[in-house]
DNA sequence: GTAGATATTGTACTTAAGGGCAGTGTGGTT
DNA sequence: AACCACACTGCCCTTAAGTACAATATCTAC
């Protein structure tokens, strides 16, 4: 599936051409056309400066594929209204044929991709907003052992699994699970990991 | 230079080193002496249930080098208070090789990484916005029996309990319990809910 | 009407899970 | 020194979980 350009400059088309590769890319420069034949977590780079992307055309475009809106001049704030509407990333239009290549290759993978100092001012600005207010309070009961085997537990190993990969025996393992069930009130396991999620 | 691995798991570190290359890792266990000889921009992947990693040491780190969190059971809230000290990236301890690799590459470049969801959660959509998965494709291919007994293992509930409420042997449900196991390609009920969850 | 999916159950077996009891060792506190 | 939390382990026992090998019954589709 190739990685499609949405732009009207051919030099910005080319320029990503170069970084990505000539052969995997393909250019668009029609939003509504492409909006409608869009494939299923087909990789965008999406020009901001292109006609007639921001309106009813954005949120149509991110929910079929993943999208990366690239600005000829990025803000801050700017970015943040791109990711809020769906996009997969936000990041400079003339970015270096390195970081694009990072940028590409991380959005496929399907993570989201942003800047550095964008991601540091999500986590000042809004980070108070979120309700994270201690519902972990558990871990403070829980030793640093046990977390482990929490961890492990988590990762649907059996004991003898988790006994191997901490080094311990499985007798041990069941130790620190029986100990957790009580501090958990809990009976086995299966409503630990209920308990915990 | 190498990429420290900051934790007291060996086999933890162990993954790590497979993933990124056994010649170009160094691990380290004492938080307390890594801080004074840190180098500038040097990467390091901290495992979050080292002992005295938070204290007074995760922000001295993270003033001197590149620090990824990498935590054994990941959740929103905990990223962001790392990410708000200093963190250049939060990640699952566990990560896949492949991921692992685009972590690395992705804070080499001077920038952050941040898991989708946790982004998404930061620019207050909560992914409602972002095209996820298919979610319940699984709903298809169960039969209303299986999902029957789904519902009560998401409640914890043992094999004679099951059977109880749906009134039938403690045999069938262990036959509907093996026919999903198939299905899934998990290998037992633990495994199951996590697969599904 | 025969084939296939679904639901049901039995007997018997192996392995995993969990706990009881008992013990060792380490490190910090009072 | 005495205490305590934590980590670790062994032996033994009970019960739960999961599977192999069958078998019967229903319902739908071709």
């Amino acid at each position: 599936m190739p990685i499609l350009l949405l732009t009207l400059s051919e030099a910005l088309a080319d320029s990503w051409r170069t970084a990505l590769g000539r052969a995997h890319c393909w250019r668009v420069a029609d939003v509504a056309t492409l909006a409608d034949s869009l494939q299923d977590g087909q990789l965008v780079l999406a020009d901001l400066v292109l006609p007639g992307i921001e309106a009813a055309n954005w949120p149509a475009l991110c929910r079929q594929g993943r999208v990366i809106a690239m600005s000829s001049d990025p803000d801050n704030g700017e970015g943040l209204r791109w990711l809020q509407q769906g996009a997969a990333g936000y990041a400079h239009a003339y970015s270096t044929a390195d970081l694009l290549q990072q940028i590409v290759s991380t959005v496929k993978t399907g993570s989201s991709w942003v800047g550095r100092d964008l991601l540091a001012l999500l986590c000042g600005q809004l980070g108070s907003k979120l309700p994270d207010s201690g519902q972990e309070a558990w871990r403070s009961q829980v030793t640093a052992r046990e977390a482990e085997v929490i961890a492990a537990l988590k990762r649907g190993m059996a004991n003898k699994e988790i006994a191997r990969e901490l080094d311990i025996a499985e007798r041990t393992v069941k130790a620190h699970l029986s100990s957790l069930f009580h501090k958990f009130g809990v009976d086995d396991r299966l409503q630990l990991l209920l308990k915990l999620a």
